[in-house]
DNA sequence: ATTAGCACTAACCTTCAATGAGTGCTAATT
DNA sequence: AATTAGCACTCATTGAAGGTTAGTGCTAAT
């Protein structure tokens, strides 16, 4: 029985277990089906909205197939079949480039944070509620991390006897600011002298190669005879040291919470923990950022139990220099991929374009 | 019948719709068992809890004319009786002075930011995240605004030829960063000068205060021949001027998301909508600011359409000089108020010494 | 290889009656 | 005069019965 819908006619190719055209076009229809409708796709309505003439009891046998190789599920015996995550991801595959959206819709994305001389987290905190308020579906975004970025300026203000305030501006345009302690007490004219240096110095480098060479300053022995550039080593040592370990926005959590697909306790809950811990997420969004392009996780491919039920898509977005940090949509599996692939992909262009042009470089 | 219950004794007494003690006895009875099963009352289960022995048909009598004085309404005809707002008005104005809390909750919430060195507006989000936590409910608060608290330090970034990112840092602890534009193109070293020039001239002065003395310098004569003073004042001027209206953090709405009590789906949809456009509820935590101690809105006291079957718990949080802003729950109306009381209320004492050690005074 | 036909399933909806918690009113009791 | 017992009544909730519907799998005919 198997056999009927792996042969795709050439008998030699045993593990090659590709559908053959006919069943693909079932599963594709039951899929966009099932996606406008939530629910579960009968062999009859099947056979209306299908586009070749096929009737009822053909297409269960190749339901039946298709259900036996894992593409389809059955809730009750005597419902209809619903897609697996490996349907999903038949499905997006078979996708060719993200279809263009419409100009409408393009008009949306593009209006947001045309506001000029907003700060980074502004524009992405705009994107990010834009975007949910989109696709009706949860959205995420990471800021971009200091790590990565190079310096544009650092400050260093006094606040106490022990403590002063750094504040960091990279060239991205992300302000950061930490509190340092010190165990001697400096005027705010040293520590001006001290941040002078550092910028002189360390302007136009990124944090890391900056960390690298306060390191190696440090067993300089020229270092040490000379006052101020001890201090500011010593300084610059704490306030360049990896701090925030960069952060997420998230917007939209409420549309999960709303939509139909979510509507038992337990995945709600679930669905709360998820976003409650940020760290999972955040992972899946910073290993999406090495690879160009929109990325899609399909159901039991992320990575974190509670989101079992829900994909997540991805794209990354950038200044000329660097990838900074990547937009996600959380969604039912059950979702409009065309749609929401498509809007991520815009947005994250979009994003670029803007945060491109308010960077400093 | 009406005369049966505000009859206090006292007959002259009219417009004085003073409850007898034994329909207060009732009432507060009935709120505390609604408090606790959201269910609505009936006499039967109310003479078994009450202390006193009073039968079924008594408290019927009672309920009866508290029901036509508005404290309590009936679902329908043959169901229990449950609270109104009015009734919780009464009840919390009942209440002394909020009763202790456990050791334990104290300790919970006094736990919270004891990392040193905390931006404040960290300490607030660990706060309020705690007390939703703690609570279950949606938990706010309102970040301290620029304009009362006192300038610490300003510094002007070059960004661009024609664009400075001008960063303010409040005795308070805040840091607030902005971009201005300019017509003309400074050096950074120039910047420099115009900063120490304006820190040397409003250290220490409030931010309405530094408008003012601005305001009056460009009218002075003086300035115009000062290059320096000219720039600085010009520049000074865009960089005090009113900007962000102060924000809101909130955590927690999924807690109430999750409320039997809002399991309507129309509430749901107008508990989202209230706040996402946080503007409302920021008018009144910005209000209760004004006055000293816990304040409580219930119901309809909370002039907000969406939030009418919720009761708002606030308190004001301050350091050694001003008062900040404040803290809030949100709940439903039949929340536990003496525990939401007591938890806000120390919330906020902990969170004022917190940032009372963190400011910069 | 495809399709028509048929028996079978299980969810869903509607109806109906029984149950139970509650009420208001009146008359008896304290 | 205030309290209580008793009674008739209301209405939401529950659960069982029965019909409807959308679906299946299998077999035989095309």
């Amino acid at each position: 029985m198997v056999k009927k819908v792996i042969d795709n006619g050439k008998k030699g190719v045993r593990y090659n277990l590709v559908l053959n055209e006919r069943a693909q076009l079932v599963l594709h229809s039951i899929i966009e089906n099932y996606i406008q409708s939530s629910e579960p796709i009968g062999s009859r309505t099947l056979s209306k909205t299908i586009g070749i003439t096929l009737s009822p009891a053909t297409i269960r046998n190749i339901m039946s197939d298709l259900a036996e190789l894992g593409y389809l599920i059955q809730n009750h015996t005597s419902a209809g079949r619903v897609p697996t995550d490996k349907a999903y991801r038949f499905y997006v595959n078979s996708l060719a480039t993200p279809p263009g959206i419409s100009e409408q819709i393009k008009e949306k994305i593009s209006l947001v944070s045309n506001e000029q001389g907003s700060q980074v987290e502004a524009i992405l905190a705009d994107t990010v509620r834009m975007l949910a308020e989109l696709t009706k579906f949860a959205c995420v975004v990471s800021t971009p991390k200091a790590s990565v970025s190079r310096l544009q300026r650092i400050e260093l203000i006094k606040i106490s006897e022990d403590r002063i305030l750094v504040i960091l501006v990279t060239k991205a345009g992300v302000v950061r600011d930490k509190i340092i302690f010190t165990n001697e007490s400096h005027t705010q004219e040293f520590l001006n002298s001290v941040a002078e240096f550092l910028n002189d110095k360390f302007k136009d480098h990124s944090m890391q190669e900056i960390r690298k060479e306060i390191h190696q300053s440090m067993v300089d022995d020229r270092t040490r005879y000379h006052d101020l550039l001890a201090h500011a080593i010593r300084l610059g040592k704490k306030a360049f040291e990896l701090n925030q370990p960069g952060e997420m926005l998230i917007d939209g959590q409420m549309n999960l919470l709303l939509d139909s697909h979510f509507h038992e306790q337990s995945s709600v809950r679930s669905l709360i923990d998820a976003f409650e811990q940020k760290s999972a997420i955040m992972k899946i969004l910073d290993d999406s950022m090495k690879h160009k392009g929109v990325h899609i996780f399909i159901g039991i491919e992320i990575d974190l139990k509670q989101l079992q039920d829900c994909s997540l898509i991805t794209a990354s977005y950038r200044n000329n220099q660097n990838v900074l940090g990547s937009i996600g949509v959380v969604g039912p599996t059950s979702m409009d991929y065309k749609r929401i692939i498509s809007m991520v992909d815009y947005t994250a262009k979009i994003l670029s374009k803007t945060i491109t042009e308010q960077s400093y470089d």
